[in-house]
DNA sequence: GCATTCTTGATTGACTGTGATCGTTTCACA
DNA sequence: TGTGAAACGATCACAGTCAATCAAGAATGC
């Protein structure tokens, strides 16, 4: 019997194997989906955990019973949809979404930083690309994302200031209604802002509360940096941060629509086309 | 048993020693593991170790009452499951000092915690491990600790709150010189305080910063509840925070030295004991 | 050299997570 | 409003896991 209990866990030590999933990856394999898609349901669940329906139905009534999720008829969703007033897309779903192209084009915003600089970054997935690439630099950054202060604290010697305010799990903001507050003191020589789209009428935000928190942040600069990729250029949201002549620089990919630069260069905005092939290389155009 | 035994590790280990692992590697290896997968499972350190699983079980025993991980049914997981682990050193070291005290602290005054409440969290240890306790409440809680908030945000339906200001590296707390700032709209019903001793001239830190912080958070309510582990009990560190009188009440163990235990009661301050071996019994003294 | 302490491994009974089955409740469609 | 299908909670037996205990070997100190 030890012989071939031994046995066993030696060759499915790679975790490749479908043995069976531990309780908790099944938890964090519940949640990340849900973070993800909004909702989930039994059925699908049993496709992906293997587990049999009681298991997954005592999971989800574990995971509702720590707050974790609301269950429903068929199987739970995510209690932010209920309970948060923010339309922003959540962190994890927004972060995979054209990754390659967010990535190049924070790697070229990040060759605009030097060390000493005092910046800002808003919360976004752009900008989240930007903060990985900011890991050699000693600057001060002002950010109101919890996943970038995250970052920058683990993964960086840059000195993080953080705004007062009630932290959004889903988006990993941190807001406030009150206008008092510690960054009122803060002096930044650039913002970099990544936002929902970008239209003739100006940076566009989809939720009022975030356009709103922007709106503070950017109140610390002179110089507004915008990261975008090319599939912003779109319209969509409806809360206009600012209009496009307070913007200074917009970085984006080489994708980006020819009609709407020439309308931002025609603003004064001076335009960086980032190549996603040769993501390094930086052309100012 | 023991050919099985030898076979094993022969045959499963490319990168080590047919012989007997000494402890510090097998802790060494499994804190690696844990931060590669999130998750360990016995079974599998039993593979990659060699050792049997009453050996294992007490790694994980040791390493949890060192605040290293946490353990679940089949294995353990990470502290920080799926977020970006803050490796904060001096938090990490404070943590693991009298760790099963400050647990056993933690969650004599987590009892004290009803669904609805508005309480804050000073940073520290012993507040941290009380973060812990938290995962099945539904409160509103302001913490000025990154790593509280991490948790909080990570694993339960509480709603965290931020006050501003710049990060503080090491010790995972968020400090501002300034007064205004969002927290002064936040109205709590109780507030944990861990210090950094407890003396007849008041509750003590060490960092005059940090007392000015703690004194601003301590303006936002009543009630105020210390948790300190028996230890805390000598005359260290000089910044008063606030004396024995402002203190409403105070967590602490059984090891706690009964002429302080009396002179606390003497200011008005209503005194739970905590037995570290019976951790859930909670006894009005 | 001997005793003490620490670490380790095996055994035991108790406990927890799992999957299958039951009857009941809820939902969707007519 | 009624009906069938799906989903639900409760329950049971099985397997894996747990903490406690004892015994054997290695390291340490006198």
């Amino acid at each position: 019997m030890q012989h071939c209990d031994c046995l066993l866990t030696d060759m499915s030590d790679s975790d490749s194997l479908p043995v069976m999933m531990h309780e908790r990856e099944r938890w964090q394999l519940i949640l990340t989906r849900l973070r993800d898609k909004g909702i989930v349901r039994v059925a699908d669940l049993v496709g992906v955990t293997g587990a049999s329906v009681a298991t997954l139905r005592r999971d989800l009534a574990k995971l509702e019973d720590s707050g974790q999720l609301r269950r429903v008829h068929g199987g739970a969703e995510s209690v932010a949809s209920g309970q948060t007033p923010l339309t922003a897309p959540s962190f994890d779903a927004s972060q995979t979404l054209n990754a390659d192209l967010k990535q190049a084009v924070a790697q070229g915003a990040a060759n605009l930083c030097q060390d000493g600089d005092s910046i800002i970054l808003n919360a976004g997935s752009t900008t989240w690309f930007l903060a990985q690439c900011l890991r050699r630099h000693r600057m001060q950054v002002l950010t109101n994302s919890f996943p970038i202060a995250q970052e920058l604290i683990a993964h960086s010697a840059n000195r993080v200031v953080l705004p007062g305010g009630e932290l959004y799990r889903e988006a990993g903001i941190i807001l406030s209604p009150f206008d008092e507050d510690a960054i009122q003191h803060f002096a930044a020589s650039k913002m970099f802002m990544s936002c929902y789209s970008i239209t003739p009428l100006g940076v566009i935000e989809s939720d009022p509360l975030i356009a709103r928190a922007e709106a503070k942040l950017l109140s610390r600069t002179e110089k507004l940096i915008v990261v975008a990729d090319s599939t912003k250029f779109e319209a969509r949201g409806n809360m206009v941060v600012c209009p496009l002549a307070r913007v200074t620089t917009l970085v984006t990919d080489t994708g980006a629509p020819p009609h709407m630069l020439d309308h931002l260069r025609q603003q004064g905005v001076e335009v960086f086309l980032i190549d996603p092939k040769e993501a390094k290389v930086l052309t100012a155009a």
